[in-house]
DNA sequence: TTCATATTTGGCAAAATAGCCAAATAGCAC
DNA sequence: GTGCTATTTGGCTATTTTGCCAAATATGAA
């Protein structure tokens, strides 16, 4: 590691904050179209401040960016390739499907 | 959410299993060839049982797979697209570095 | 101004994660 | 069998993350 290790930390800060079902599923919502806290809220059916702590998160790691409308306020993806990203995780999953030794671990 | 929640869940899985400097380094060594567990501890600088359990998280998720020889463990990418994946998080960190409130809120 | 709505922030307790040490296991040589 | 090396597992504490509630903030309407 030793002098790459800011690197490793900078890109495991971003991936981190996708590793959340509730943020991966924003990250897929709003990359369809920009889409209110409330909107996000009534979808996922969490307390809204739970959502907005989810939005601020993506925010933060740079991964969603926001615009203001009143008071309402609409997030959307900022780098177009993480819906990509998203593919080939599917082929993990895909691929642990068909090792069934590695589903029955994983996929409990 | 609702049918969809057990994707989410899984598909988090295995991006949580990413999200850690260390195996975000492990991933990227055994990207170019297979290491056994000494090699990649060597290189890290953590204790033996660490680097294992870090081992563990990825193959547990599907990411890594292994092959014995002997009485060492080699390690060694499962999904190719992986790295591809990797370009995408440093595109989001140079995104970052050019929004400068946005890097100084991420990148501290 | 007050009121109402949308969102964020602070604080807390519960749950999950990380990393170390020690002990267990596996494989090979003798 | 014993001894040696490589790796994994168990157990423990410290740290981080999660999600709720309550309170604060922001914006627009009356």
């Amino acid at each position: 590691m030793k002098h790459k290790e800011d690197y490793y930390k900078l890109r495991s800060e971003i991936i981190k904050a996708m590793s959340h079902p509730s943020r991966l599923f924003i990250i897929e919502e709003i990359s369809k179209g920009e889409k209110c806290v409330c909107e996000l809220t009534d979808m996922i059916g969490a307390d809204i401040s739970t959502i907005s702590k989810h939005l601020s998160v993506l925010k933060k790691a740079g991964i969603v960016t926001d615009r203001k409308e009143g008071t309402t306020v609409f997030y959307r993806l900022r780098v177009e390739c993480i819906m990509d990203f998203m593919n080939c995780i599917d082929n993990v999953m895909k691929s642990n499907a068909k090792t069934s030794s590695n589903a029955a671990r994983c996929c409990k």
